[in-house]
RNA sequence: GCCCGGGUGGCGGAAUUGGUUUACGCAGCGGACUUAAAAUCCGUGGCCUAAAAGGCUUGUGGGUUCGAGUCCCACCCCGGGCACCA
C-alpha cells in the first residue's frame, strides 16, 4: 500500500526538543495525508485473510454527529485497526441511511427538497467523523437515496412479491384527523399526533405486507448460531413470541359451521363457559343471517375499529363485549351450549382470533364473566406444595370454594369436575384431551407467534418507491427488471394528501404507465417503503458497492462475508437487527446470497450503551445539554475524544457525559508526549526491568480487553503504565519498548501516535506496524505478596517467592509479632495455603 | 404483571471469577515551581478514632464457607424492554 508521508518529516536528530502538544495541528495534518493515500482500503479478495468490522451507518440529521455515535465508531476503529495490525485484510465501511422522516418533515415546512437537505446532512456528518480519525474505507460509501442504491432495494422488494412473500392487506393506520395525515408509530406519542397533540384514530389503508412471520421459526432456532449479548437473544426471541399449544374446533349448534379457537391450557376445557372472538373476526360475516342482534353487534364493531389500540387497552380495564345472539357453540368435551361473544380483548391476530372463555383460571374471562353474569366452573385444584405457603393456599382454597374471589387461579394442578380426567395433573391432562379429541379431529398441535408481519407501505414522500403497478385486468405486478430504479419523482409539495395518501399520487405523469402483462393503462403503487428498507440488506453491498449489473457478485461476499463483528444501539435490537436477519434469510433462500454462507448475516453482534448528559439526563436541543464532538475536539482534540469515550465507562452501559472527566483523558496523553519528549533526549536502548514488565503486562492487558469491549480498563491500564514509567527512575523506557508503547496505544490515539512515530524518524506509517506481543516468561512473577488471615481475618502481608512451599511460609508468618499476637494462647486447628497467594490459620 | 440489566468512596468506575475492596480517572486536601495565576510535578485520599491499636464497610436481612462485592434464599430500590399474546 502506497504511503504518502508529510514533507515534514523530522528526524530524531532534530527533535531533541519536543514542542508542545497541539493535537488540532497534527490531526489535520495525519487526516489530510491519510485521505489522500486511501489509506484504509480494503483489498478485494486478498490472499491475505479478511475481517469485516461493522457499525451501524447513521441516518444523518440535521443535529450532526452525536457523542453516542462517536463511542460505537471509535470503538469498532480500535478493533479495526487493531485486526489491521495483526495483519488481518478489513473491511470498515461507512454510509448513510439518509430516507426517513425529519428530512421529509423539514421539506414539508421549508419546501426544500430532501434530495438537497440530505447532501447537507451527509457532508456534515462525514466532515465530523473524518474529524475523529476514524479509519473507515471510504472508497465503499453508500446512500440509501442514491437510486444506484434503491435500484436493488427495489429489486429485493420485486423478488419477495415473486415468493408470495409480499401482498397486500387492509390495515388499519395511525391517522391524525386534524393534519389528515397518516403518521408512523414514532410519530404516536401516548395515542397523540406528534405536531398537533390531537388523539390519533385509526383508518383502514391498503398496505404492502411482507410475510415475516414464515420465518418465526427460523429467526428463533438460528440465534443458537451466532454470538449476540444473551439479553438481545433474549429480546428477539420475546418480541417473536413464540408460543405452543392447541386449536380446538367448536362446533356452532344447529348449523355447519366450526370455530377454531387456540390455547396453551387445553386441561382447562372442562371450564370453558363460552366463547369470546375479536370484533374483526371473518365467522361473524359467515353467521350473519343467523344473528339475531346483527345490527347492534355491527354497530360495536365499527365502534372498535376506530380505536387505536391503546385506547382499546385503556377500556379493557372493563371488558365491554357484545352478545352474539342466536348461535350458540357446544363445548366438544361435554356436549354443552355455551354462548359466543365478541370483545376488545380478543385481539384477531393473534392465535386463532377466537378464544374459549374459562374464568375460574383465567383473570380477564372472569373479569368478564362476572360483568354479564356467565358461570364459572373451577377445573383446576393447587397442588398443595412448599411452594404455596400453608397460610395463603388455605384462604385461596376457601375463596375458591365459593367461587366468589375475584382472583382466578391460574396456575397449574390437578383437574376437578373434569370427567373422566378428574385426578389428572395439568401437564398430563393436557396431553390425553388433545390426543382424545385428536380421534375426531376436534384439537391439533398448534403455534402462534406474536410476531406480526411487516407492514411496509408509507403513505409518505422520502422513502424508495415500491416498484409495482397495478392493472386493471392484470392486477398487481412487479415492475420490469429491466426499468428499475423506479425513481421517485420531483413534486411541488411533500405532504401527504387530504386522503392520507402519498404525495405522489399527484403526479400524474409518473402514476400513469402501462401493464407489463397486457400493455393496458395502468398504475404505479404510490405508497413509499419504510425507513427500514434500505437498512436491512446495506452490510452486503458494502462487499460490491459499485455494481451496476447486480446487487452483489456472490465471490465479494463470500470473500467478506459473514459481518465477523458489528456494533450498535440497544433500540436496534429488535426490529432492524430482525428484519435485516429476515432479509438475509430469505436472499440466502433464492440464492442470491451464495449456499456456501451460513444462514446468518452476523457472526458477533454487540451494543454500545447510551451516552447521557450530565447529570444522567438524555441529551437534547430542548434541554441544551447536547455535547457536539466538533467542540470536544476543537478544545481538546480528537484523541482526547476518543481516548476520553473509551475510558467513560464499561462499554455496554448507559453512562453520563463529565465534561471534567475529559480533562483526564488530555492529561494522559499530554504526559505521553512530555515522555516521548525525554525519551528523543536519552536515546534509551534498554527499558528499566520493571518497567520492561509492566509493559509487557499492559500489553496483554489491552490485547484482551479490546477483545472483550474492556475499552474502559485498556485505557486505564495504559495510564497506569504512563504513570510508571513516570515516576521511574531508572532510565525509563529503551527504543523496541518505546516503539511497541506506541503500537499499543495507537489504536487509542492515532495521530498522536503517528505523529511521534515520525519524530523517532519513521516515513512508513504506524498504522502498518505488527501489533506487540507480550512475552509470557517477562509477565511471570517471582515474589509475590502473601496475604496472611487468621480465622479469615487479614492480620498480615508477606513478601516471598511466588514458588514458597506451605510450611517456609507458614513458618515465615508465625515469626512475625503481628501474627503472634493473634494466635498466641490458641490452638491452630487447620492452615489454609492458597500457592502464591494466602495463608489462613483457623484456630 | 412478566423478562432482562444494575445497586461498591464526594462522583464515573476497578476487582485475576471465592482470597489485600476501592485499580484508573474526576473532585478535594497538603507541598514544590511561579511576583502571581494557570499548567505541571510530588505527596495524600472509605468510615469511626487526636493518633496508634482496633473496629466497621460493596442496597437490606439471613445462609453456605477457613474466607463472600463475587455463591444460595428472601426482600427493597433504580434503569431498560414487553405488556389483553389466550
Amino acid at each position: 500500500m502506497a504511503y504518502n508521508s508529510p514533507r515534514k518529516v523530522a528526524s530524531a536528530a532534530t527533535t531533541r526538543q519536543l514542542k508542545k502538544y497541539n493535537p488540532q495541528r497534527i490531526e489535520r495534518k495525519w487526516q489530510r495525508v491519510w485521505e489522500r493515500g486511501d489509506f484504509y482500503r480494503a483489498k478485494d479478495l486478498s490472499k491475505k485473510p479478511k475481517s469485516y468490522i461493522l457499525v451501524e451507518f447513521p441516518y444523518p440529521s440535521g443535529d450532526g454527529l452525536h457523542v453516542g455515535h462517536c463511542r460505537s465508531y471509535v470503538a469498532l476503529d480500535i478493533v479495526a485497526r487493531k485486526r489491521r495490525m495483526e495483519g488481518l485484510n478489513v473491511l470498515f465501511p461507512m454510509g448513510w441511511d439518509a430516507f426517513g422522516l425529519p428530512t421529509e418533515n423539514y421539506a414539508i415546512k421549508t419546501g426544500i427538497h430532501p434530495r438537497i437537505v440530505t447532501k447537507k446532512n451527509t457532508a456534515f456528518f462525514k466532515r465530523q467523523e473524518k474529524s475523529l480519525g476514524l479509519s473507515f474505507d471510504w472508497s465503499r460509501e453508500i446512500n440509501t437515496t442514491d437510486p444506484a442504491y434503491y435500484k436493488w432495494t427495489q429489486w429485493i422488494f420485486i423478488q419477495l412479491f415473486k415468493k408470495n412473500l409480499a401482498y397486500k392487506a387492509r390495515i388499519p393506520i395511525n391517522w391524525c384527523p386534524d393534519c389528515k395525515i397518516g403518521l408512523a408509530n414514532e410519530e404516536v406519542i401516548d395515542g397523540r399526533c406528534e405536531r398537533c397533540g390531537k388523539r390519533v384514530t385509526k383508518k383502514e389503508k391498503e398496505q404492502w405486507m411482507l410475510k415475516i412471520t414464515k420465518y418465526a421459526e427460523r429467526l428463533i432456532k438460528d440465534l443458537e448460531k451466532v454470538d449476540y449479548p444473551e439479553r438481545v437473544k433474549a429480546l428477539q426471541k420475546d418480541w417473536i413470541g413464540k408460543s405452543e399449544g392447541t386449536t380446538i374446533k367448536f362446533q356452532i349448534s344447529n348449523f355447519k359451521f366450526q370455530i377454531d379457537v387456540f390455547t396453551t391450557r387445553a386441561d382447562t376445557l372442562f371450564g370453558a363457559t363460552f366463547l369470546v372472538l375479536a370484533p374483526e373476526h371473518p365467522a361473524i360475516e359467515s353467521l350473519k343471517s343467523k344473528i339475531r342482534n346483527y345490527k347492534f353487534v355491527e354497530r360495536y364493531i365499527k365502534e372498535a375499529r376506530k380505536k387505536t389500540e391503546k385506547e382499546r387497552i385503556i377500556e379493557i380495564r372493563n371488558k365491554i363485549g357484545v352478545e352474539i345472539k342466536g348461535i350458540k357453540a357446544v363445548n366438544p368435551v361435554n356436549n354443552r351450549e355455551i354462548q359466543i361473544f365478541i370483545a376488545d380483548y380478543v385481539l384477531l391476530h393473534y392465535g386463532t382470533g377466537a378464544i374459549m372463555a374459562v374464568p375460574a383460571h383465567d383473570q380477564r374471562d372472569l373479569n368478564f364473566a362476572k360483568q354479564y353474569n356467565l358461570s364459572i366452573i373451577d377445573v383446576i385444584k393447587p397442588i398443595e406444595s412448599r411452594s404455596y405457603p400453608s397460610t395463603s393456599s388455605g384462604s385461596r382454597a376457601a375463596s375458591r370454594d365459593k367461587l366468589k374471589s375475584d382472583q382466578a387461579y391460574e396456575g397449574e394442578g390437578v383437574l376437578i369436575n373434569s370427567g373422566r380426567f378428574n385426578g389428572m395433573k395439568s401437564d398430563d391432562a393436557k396431553k390425553r384431551i388433545v390426543e382424545w379429541l385428536a380421534r375426531d379431529g376436534k384439537a391439533k398441535r398448534a403455534v402462534s407467534y406474536k410476531l406480526r408481519d411487516w407492514i411496509f407501505s408509507r403513505q409518505r414522500y422520502w422513502g424508495e418507491p415500491i416498484p409495482m403497478i397495478k392493472c386493471q385486468k392484470c392486477g398487481w405486478l412487479s415492475a420490469p427488471e429491466k426499468d428499475l430504479p423506479i425513481e421517485l419523482p420531483r413534486v411541488k409539495e411533500y405532504k401527504p394528501t387530504e386522503k392520507g395518501e402519498s404525495p405522489l399520487v399527484k403526479v400524474k405523469s409518473w402514476v400513469n404507465t402501462k401493464c407489463p402483462k397486457c400493455n393496458s393503462p395502468a398504475e404505479r403503487e404510490t405508497d413509499v417503503m419504510p425507513n427500514w428498507a434500505g437498512s436491512n440488506w446495506y452490510y452486503l453491498r458494502y462487499c460490491d458497492p459499485r455494481n451496476k449489473k447486480s446487487i452483489f457478485s456472490q465471490k465479494l461476499l463470500k470473500y467478506w462475508m459473514p459481518v465477523d463483528w458489528y456494533n450498535g444501539g440497544m433500540e436496534h435490537a429488535t426490529l432492524h437487527l430482525l428484519y435485516s436477519r429476515f432479509i438475509y434469510k430469505f436472499l440466502w433462500d433464492i440464492k442470491a446470497v451464495p449456499r456456501s454462507l451460513g444462514v446468518e448475516p452476523y457472526k458477533k453482534r454487540t451494543s454500545h450503551g447510551v451516552i447521557l448528559g450530565e447529570g444522567g439526563i438524555k441529551m437534547s436541543k430542548s434541554k441544551g445539554n447536547v455535547i457536539s464532538p466538533e467542540q470536544v475536539i476543537k478544545e481538546y482534540g480528537a484523541d482526547t475524544l476518543r481516548i476520553y469515550e473509551m475510558f467513560i465507562g464499561p462499554f455496554e452501559q448507559t453512562i453520563a457525559w463529565d465534561a471534567k472527566g475529559i480533562k483526564g483523558a488530555r492529561r494522559f496523553l499530554e504526559r505521553v508526549w512530555r515522555l516521548a519528549g525525554q525519551f528523543f533526549v536519552t536515546q534509551n536502548s534498554q527499558s528499566s526491568p520493571d518497567l520492561k514488565k509492566l509493559f509487557h503486562k499492559t500489553i496483554k492487558k489491552v490485547s484482551e480487553d479490546i477483545e472483550s469491549l474492556k475499552f474502559n480498563t485498556a485505557v486505564s491500564s495504559l495510564m497506569e503504565f504512563s504513570n510508571a514509567w513516570q515516576a521511574d527512575r531508572r532510565g525509563g523506557l529503551g527504543k523496541k519498548d518505546f516503539k511497541d508503547f506506541l503500537k499499543v496505544l495507537s489504536p487509542f490515539a492515532p495521530h498522536l501516535t503517528q505523529e511521534l512515530w515520525g519524530k523517532i524518524g519513521f516515513k512508513s506509517s504506524i498504522h502498518n506496524e505488527k501489533w506487540p506481543k507480550y512475552d509470557p516468561t517477562l509477565i511471570k512473577e517471582e515474589i509475590a505478596t502473601f496475604i496472611v488471615q487468621v480465622q479469615g481475618r487479614v492480620r498480615g502481608k508477606i513478601e516471598a517467592e511466588i514458588e514458597i512451599p506451605e510450611e517456609k511460609l507458614k513458618k515465615l508468618a508465625l515469626s512475625q509479632e503481628k501474627i503472634k499476637k493473634w494466635i498466641i494462647g490458641k490452638k491452630i486447628k487447620k492452615t489454609i495455603f492458597i500457592p502464591g497467594k494466602l495463608i489462613n490459620f483457623v484456630l
